[in-house]
Parts: C-alpha cells; structure tokens; sequence
DNA sequence: ACGGCTACTGCCAGAATCTGACAGTAGGCT
DNA sequence: AGCCTACTGTCAGATTCTGGCAGTAGCCGT
C-alpha cells in the first residue's frame, strides 16, 4: 500500500476510534511500525490535520470531518455553492456562520480563473426570510445532536401561551419559518413549534429518554400516510 | 517536493491550459521527465481523474473540480448538506440531481456511523416551492456559462404578452420563484424575468456581445443604490 | 516519590520506491 | 510520408521510506 493511501486510512482508524487510542494500537492496525507510525502523525498533523496527542493517553481527531479528494462536476459544484449560499442567508447565525466558512474553505482551493467565476457567480439567492426569531436555533440544534430536553414559552395561533418541555429531533426549514419538531410532554404527542413564536428558550441539562433516531422514523411515519390532509 | 503534493500540482496545470497540453510541456512545467509524468498521469487515472490523452494531441482535464483533502467542522458538514438539500429540492431538474450526486458523494467517504446521522439527519427542508415553471432552467444556467442569447415569449404582470430576445447573466432563487436577470434588446435595459410567466425559451446560438461578469457588476450597481423603492 | 505507560525525537542501515534515460509501438495530423 | 504525440518495458542510480534502538519528557495511579 503506498504511503499517501495509508494516510487516509489513518484518518479513518482515528474516527472509529472515539476514545483516546495509543499509538502502538493504531500501528498494529495499519500493519507498520510504531516509529512510522509518528511520522505519519507528522505529516498529517503538518497537512492541517487537527489530532492531538497527550503522553500517557494517546491520540483523538479532534471532532471534524475530513474529506477526501473528491471529483465534483461543474453543475454538483453549483449547487453546493448555490445550497450553502442558501444556508448563508438562513437567520439561525451559527450555521450560516459555518456555511460561510465552508464556501470560502472550498473557495480557497480552487485556481484563480475558477474562483473569481464562483465570487461573481450567477446564482443569486433571495434576502433573508425575515423571520424575526428572538431565540438562537443553534441551541435547539445542539440539544437535538446531543439528545437533552429544551425548555420554552410557546404562543400558539389563537395567541394563547403555554409553557413546554419537549424532547427535540428535527429542524425544518420551510419558505419563511424554521419549525421544531419534538415530542411534548404535555401533549404527550409530537408537535411542531414555529420558532418565530417560542420565547424563553432554555437548555435543560437532562437526556430524553427516547433515541433520536427511533422518534425520526416514528414521526415520519405519521406524517407520510395522513388521514387528513 | 513530495510526489503526492505533486500529483496535486500536476491536476492544477491540467487546469490552467484549457486546450490539450503535450505531456512534455507539463513535465517542463513540474521539472520532472517525461517518463515520470506518464507514471503520475497513469496514478491520476487509478484514483479516477478525468484525464484524458490523445495520441498527437495532448491531455486535457474533463470539466469537472477535484477538491483535495479538506477538512470540516460538524456544522460546516451539517451547513453543506442542508443547503444540498434545499437545492435537491428546486424545480430545476438538472441542478437539483447534481445536488442529490453531490450529497451522494459526500456521503460515500463518511465513516459509517456518520453516514447513518446524515441520512436519518435532523435538518429537514420543506416541501418544494410549487412553482410550476414550465421550461427548463439548465437551458438558462448554460446560455449564462456560455454567454449566449436567448429567445421567449414573456407574459408580464399585467397578462401582456410579448417575443423577447435577451441577454442572460444571473438566475435568482426567491422564495417562490426564479427569476432571470438579463439585458432586454427590446428594453435595451436591465430586466428581471419570472421563470413561471416564460414559455417557448429557445437558446440562440449567438454569443452576446458584452462579458457576462461585466453587466452582472454595472447591474449590481444600480440595485445597490435604488432611488425609487 | 515512584514506576508504568505514553508521546516524541535523532540516528542509522536495509528495504522499497521513485526517477530519468533509452528503445520501441501505435495513433492522429498535415 | 513525416512529424508529433501517447504509451510501455527495462534498468541502474537517486531518493525516500521503514523499522529498530536509544533517549527525553509528560500524564497517570499507587
């Protein structure tokens, strides 16, 4: 196996691996020597790669993904640029923060002719929704990923506020309102709260007791055979 | 320098000439021989450029952008997904597969427990706007790469119709509608297009004659300082 | 404070790979 | 037919990579 391939199976020894794992175990791994081992964390290391390592520990990639080199067309490039600018625009500040980061990530890379077409691209998107949300969907967003309750004041459509503690697991995006999907405990049922009319957002520090995962099919299936509408 | 930071180099030339290149000119260019640069050409290849040599011609670089390694956060990786999806979900039949293929690409070299929180992934986008446009966006997107003219039939706000020929530089996506951005003939003016009120769009084989980045700067000018509105 | 585990560096000889040169085949272009 | 080019095989020398050894330093539990 050449060197260079071996580097990207590295990488990804180090993302199964999410513990602090020693050296000699991930040589063992790759089948070399616990010195080449070193200069391969070297090189990778001098190549912006963010592991760390600790005497006494081992080493951990720090959270982050590593992409490989990947063939793109011109058309796949555009709508990566085109959804990220999207995203961009999106009120939630974080992650239009990270998409920002990621179109000029990718920017970077590419040769000059190329860039200044991407900078003066032809593919506009629209202001901003307006939606004014006074709360930061950043922290609904972490509460999902790491599976804690939320708690919040909601005002529903007849302008009647309730107070709530649901168990988060989606985020949608629709033409003018960020939506969150959960299971409320008061309701005992999954509901849908628009963001533009939660207020006193709070992260409680509790884990549901439910998988993310499990709501998700759960709740799709309710929403893909409606009786209703 | 190291070969594989060469290989990398070697994809950067390939695209800077744009016509074929003789294989000589480019070891010229790296200052190694002609036999090596066969060797890495053929390395290219086995990891799947497009690259592609002719006999008495040279090589050329298939359309298309090879992204080297890079790395991203958690949130840069959930922004570009998100907005992928977003454009997977618009009307344009052409842009929006390159996005699904992107997402798909993304996703094949993400370890697998990654993969899995990206499928059942917890950022949804809302239902495709509804626009029923009745042509074909890709003939747009191409006549605004290549700079040519095209031709419609336009019905304006007031049910009007009326023959356009037009110069295209840009396509805005809005909330519920595209809209083209052009130099109207008939108008002899900057002129924003709905996509859904264009019918009978026929690409003309004429290049136009102004640089496409050139009106698309001189029209960002005018709606950066509105007078009116 | 101690010993065990670990990250990390410098050094060196053998192994593996890469490189350039030459010779030769085949295909496109004028 | 002649020129330019892509491509392959072979081989010796240059370069790089690799593993083992010795040594320094930091984190940990006892």
């Amino acid at each position: 196996m050449s060197r260079s391939e071996r580097l990207l199976d590295l990488i990804q020894c180090l993302r199964r691996h999410r513990r602090p794992v020693s050296g000699q175990t991930l040589a063992n791994e790759l089948g070399i020597s616990i010195r080449t081992l070193y200069r391969d964390i070297a090189t990778l290391q001098g190549q912006g790669a963010p592991i760390e390592g600790e005497a006494g520990l081992g080493y951990v990639l720090k959270p982050g993904f590593m992409l490989p080199p990947l063939m793109f067309s011109d058309e796949e490039i555009e709508a990566i640029v085109l959804g990220s600018r999207w995203v961009a625009k999106q009120p939630d500040r974080r992650l239009s923060a990270a998409a920002a980061n990621a179109l000029a990530k990718i920017a970077a890379v590419l040769p000059d002719d190329l860039r200044e077409e991407l900078d003066a691209s032809t593919l506009l998107v629209g202001p901003p929704a307006a939606a004014i949300e006074g709360i930061d969907l950043g922290v609904v967003r972490q509460a999902i990923r790491n599976e804690r309750k939320l708690a919040f004041l909601y005002r529903d459509a007849g302008g009647a506020a309730s107070q709530r503690i649901v168990w988060p697991f989606a985020l949608g995006f629709f033409d003018k309102v960020r939506v969150v999907v959960a299971w409320c405990e008061m309701r005992q049922d999954f509901r849908h709260f628009r963001a533009d009319r939660i207020a006193e957002l709070n992260a409680i520090d509790t884990r549901y007791p439910r998988r993310r995962q499990a709501m998700l099919r759960e709740w799709r299936a309710t929403i893909e055979k409606p009786r209703g509408s």
